[in-house]
DNA sequence: CGCCGCATCGGCCGCACGGCTGATATTTGA
DNA sequence: TCAAATATCAGCCGTGCGGCCGATGCGGCG
């Protein structure tokens, strides 16, 4: 059975240590390298291929978001677990975005952290609880979500001609060229937008179009 | 110590019955119930105001997805589980939309699945790997995000105070708010503004506000 | 039938917006 | 250290935006 080739970057030299002593204690990884900060990642991918990498994200120079992003660019990119002490919300986000495969809080159990790694490998994906609780906040259940029923119920208020107006002003042209693709003329559309307006409670079309964003979001 | 109060909702009886025998196995758990298709659930909760609904999907009647939309509407809603057999990757995303904190499949290890049960009646949130899997699919395939990536590439070529004054233009807010909020004069806004509509390759603010909320969404 | 909501248009007017030109610090980098 | 980029501000000016008033036609409803 050939063993899982890992790589471990992190700028603390102790902490690159501790995970090597635990993923040591399985017979079915290997760690094939380890590097200080976002460049050497990437050096020492391409030269230790690696099936899966063990992130940091705050290192001095590249930071782990970035490197993660770089390797993803790769021919044959490896699987990334992002694995970090802080757990800020844009940190998980930008990190998923960036094609992590794993975000771990460094206080993970050892065996979870050996778990994840080969759930990674076999190409599934892994986070922390508290994350996962952030990645469904943020695909839409809290503010996100209440934000675009808020929008929804106000445009529901409209008629049609009137919302058809609404998400012609939200793709940002000029009354003109609303008219146009509405058939009506330029007069018409200034009345509809001053019925939105006020309809709407808001005071300009930037934020006529920006309701319509979110309420299709 | 206050047990956690779970309702079981499956068609079938011997799902719920099998369920309840791993369930009570573990100290902290109390099953209160159970229900055999989505009305009888949101009648059962509020009935019996369990800390976590396990939702199968499949069921005559009103369906798990359904059925846990309808009791996230409720006050005081409970933590929704889906627990299925299957993981198509509709039905993946729109439970997760409609609100659920968990999402199973049927072979999970019995030992996990109370773990799972712990976890989200304490507000986190816990998915099978391969369900963690299709998310982060779908959150860095679809369309919408390769939109999202192009708004944010093409801000990314802003500096940052323009930045600043993007995110600003966004809000809606008149040049003279915008100038108030970022300590400069309106000329300096303006002049911003000018910056960005060249830079973004866009006509007037509003579709610099609609780049902006895409590179949010 | 008259009333009302909706959609359509016109004109007037003030103001905010956006283009252009040009000027002065401050910071960055070669 | 000097040049380039960036951030700051000013004035001018034309156009689009948005408020306001009023008019017409059309369909539904009591």
């Amino acid at each position: 059975m050939v063993k899982v080739r890992v790589l471990l970057v992190d700028d603390d030299a102790l902490v690159r240590a501790g995970l090597r002593m635990i993923l040591s204690s399985s017979e079915e990884l290997e760690v094939v390298g380890e590097a200080a900060d976002g460049a050497d990642a990437v050096a020492a991918v391409q030269a230790h291929r690696p099936d899966v990498v063990l992130m940091d994200i705050r290192m001095p120079g590249m930071d782990g978001i970035t490197a993660t992003s770089a390797l993803r660019q790769l021919a044959n990119p490896p699987h990334v677990i992002v694995l970090t002490t802080f757990q800020a919300d844009e940190h998980v986000m930008s990190a998923l975005r960036a094609g992590a495969d794993g975000f771990l809080l460094k206080d993970t159990a050892p065996t979870e952290i050996i778990n994840a790694v080969r759930l990674v490998a076999a190409g599934e994906a892994m986070l922390s609880p508290s994350v996962t609780r952030t990645l469904l906040a943020h695909l839409g259940n809290d503010e996100t979500a209440d934000r675009r029923r808020l929008a929804a119920q106000r445009l529901a208020s409209l008629t049609d001609r009137e919302r058809e107006v609404a998400t012609a002003v939200a793709t940002g042209g000029p009354n003109a060229e609303i008219a146009a693709s509405l058939f009506m003329s330029e007069a018409t559309v200034k009345a509809h937008v001053s019925r939105l307006l006020t309809k709407l409670a808001v005071t300009n079309r930037v934020q006529i179009a920006i309701l319509v964003h979110e309420s299709q979001s």
